[in-house]
DNA sequence: TTGTAAGCGTTATCAA
DNA sequence: TTGATAACGCTTACAA
């Protein structure tokens, strides 16, 4: 019965129209403002009757605002495919901002043609703000982002050239550390580390947490380096670190999914977990739970981390400076049955 | 040195000012048209002095043309969590709008609000079309979607409602069928099935197909039901049957993740795989070659899919009419090493 | 409380 | 080939 005329969209000029009053009194029942009753029956009765729908892009346009906000993933073929955690992140922020009546989108930046659209896209109006998640040291989508003076938040650390946009993230060094200690209290004394990611600040930092924990007992010679974080490297890795040292009794993966892995090459190799070798993964993913035993790992408070960027952007569109140098949430050990 | 000044953009009128052209040709050189080689150098010159950078939102007012595809994940919590493709299906759409120079962006619905948000955004002119996966057969945007007639296409079969909406999926009877056939083949003669998401087509068809394949063979008694397509439904399914039927031989499980949790039941009920059972999953996710022993699954082109949703939508932007009845992909058998 | 009118940054039509 | 000028649909002073 109300169904609208499917093929032209009723304008605020024409419900102005059908309800006898004018454009600016209809402006005013949607966004608020002094208007009789009978004025705001009488439009919204035309609204519900022509189908009204008002263009975002128009209003963008006006208000120079658009009420949405990108969450901006870069290189997700690993990221979507591996990272466990990516999901929470983005519903984690999906959720904050939708309380605040922001519409979350999500672009993927996969190709040097995704770097230029999504450049544009940022640019354009589109959007007001922009969530960035594992971004390298020198993205070019950075530098846009600075250029536009676009307000943003980084999840992870923010890339060294820019510290006037902030972060949020984990303490990589002290988790791994933390977690490090895990293995040495408990006895381990040959402790090799399966370590992804070099080339990204997580990476560096859980390494760099692991050598600190150690101490003396550190050795290089234990440290197998794999390109990603998931399970595949870490049969790899675990495969090369029992080959460069047999005896070896502690291992800590750089995530679950490595750990994972990892626990398929011991058990491959006929080594017992936690009996021959202790196991430590990191994100609490998961990768935890599902494998056997159950991983001791770092939590990762992924949702969190997401709704704290969603945050740092609204607070931002508020006209509010967030603190420079970042949050960092905490992240507790989580002992089960691996280590 | 051509830092532009942060704050104010410019904009076409802005850079033919500077040029000393009229906005008629600036719009000229940004689209194509007649323009002389020098008007165009010295408009050229004058964008990359001031940073120009078009605005979208006035573009997408005057052209009724955005550039942007949503892609619509319904019910995303379990989707990103727990679902292997959906990343690969993303990369896929995004792909082939990349190609086309659409900007992809994704979409989250968790909550009753952000399916409000959400069809505003959709009616709002912010995207030219909409992907939408994992539809239920009632879902309120595929109301807003089809009242709006927005270009779209469903990755699954489509709810029974709205026949004008062109879909791209697999058969998933025909699939389940063929590789239950092959435990047949193989010699299992007590066959179960984790059938899940029975609320899905997909979960329906599968469940469906199975049946279909057994004929005479077919126990009520050998189904078990669970919500989701992950693990630990996997799990909880598996134990079910082996209490149900101790003498099972063949599992027909709904999902890879599902058979990656039966498998884990099954090592810890002590029957061998594929010795005193043969398994086999469905999607030839990452799941499948991470189990031990890997698994005989059915493959589902999870990035093709991706990318004809996305030529779907691309056609309905050009005026054409694409064919009704949606597109069923191949979905080859894989076998390895469970069944 | 309501109407009028200007303008947000583009593109497109039409003359020049 | 180029320059005015009128939209696109909306918000918002300002006036009534």
């Amino acid at each position: 019965m109300s169904r609208p005329q499917p093929q032209k969209r009723a304008t605020v000029h024409d419900i102005a129209a059908a309800a006898g009053m004018s454009r600016g009194t209809v402006s005013r029942v949607l966004n608020g403002g002094y208007v009789s009753a009978e004025a705001r029956a009488a439009i919204e009765a035309a609204m519900s009757d022509l189908g009204y729908v008002p263009n975002n892009a128009a209003r963008a346009l006006k208000m120079r605002r658009s009420q949405a906000v990108a969450f901006v993933a870069l290189e997700p073929h690993s990221l979507f495919l591996d990272d466990p955690n990516i999901g929470s992140i983005m519903l984690g922020a999906n959720a904050a901002l939708s309380l605040a009546d922001h519409q979350m989108v999500s672009l993927v930046v996969e190709s040097a043609r995704d770097t230029e659209r999504v450049a544009r896209y940022l640019s354009g109006g589109f959007v007001d703000g922009a969530i960035v998640v594992s971004a390298r040291t020198k993205d070019p989508i950075i530098r846009v982002i600075s250029d536009l003076s676009l307000p943003a938040a980084f999840v992870g650390h923010p890339p060294d050239l820019d510290q006037t946009i902030p972060f949020v993230g984990i303490d990589n060094v002290g988790s791994a550390r933390a977690i490090t200690e895990h293995l040495v209290t408990t006895g381990r004394r040959r402790i090799g580390m399966i370590a992804a990611a070099l080339d990204r600040d997580s990476g560096i930092d859980r390494l760099a947490g692991f050598r600190d924990a150690l101490g003396p007992l550190f050795d290089d010679e234990l440290v197998s380096d794999v390109p990603h974080y998931d399970y595949g490297s870490g049969v790899k890795g675990m495969r090369d670190l029992l080959e460069r040292e047999p005896a070896i009794d502690g291992v800590f993966a750089a995530s679950d999914a490595i750990a994972a892995g990892a626990l398929e090459a011991l058990r491959e190799a006929g080594r017992s977990v936690p009996g021959d070798v202790g196991v430590v993964g990191f994100d609490d993913s998961t990768w935890a739970v599902r494998c056997q035993p159950q991983l001791t790992t770092v939590h990762q408070p992924a949702k969190e981390i997401g709704s704290c960027a969603a945050q740092l952007i609204l607070r931002q569109l508020r006209g509010e400076h967030p603190d420079p140098g970042g949050q960092l949430l905490p992240t507790p050990l989580v002992l089960r049955d691996s280590a």
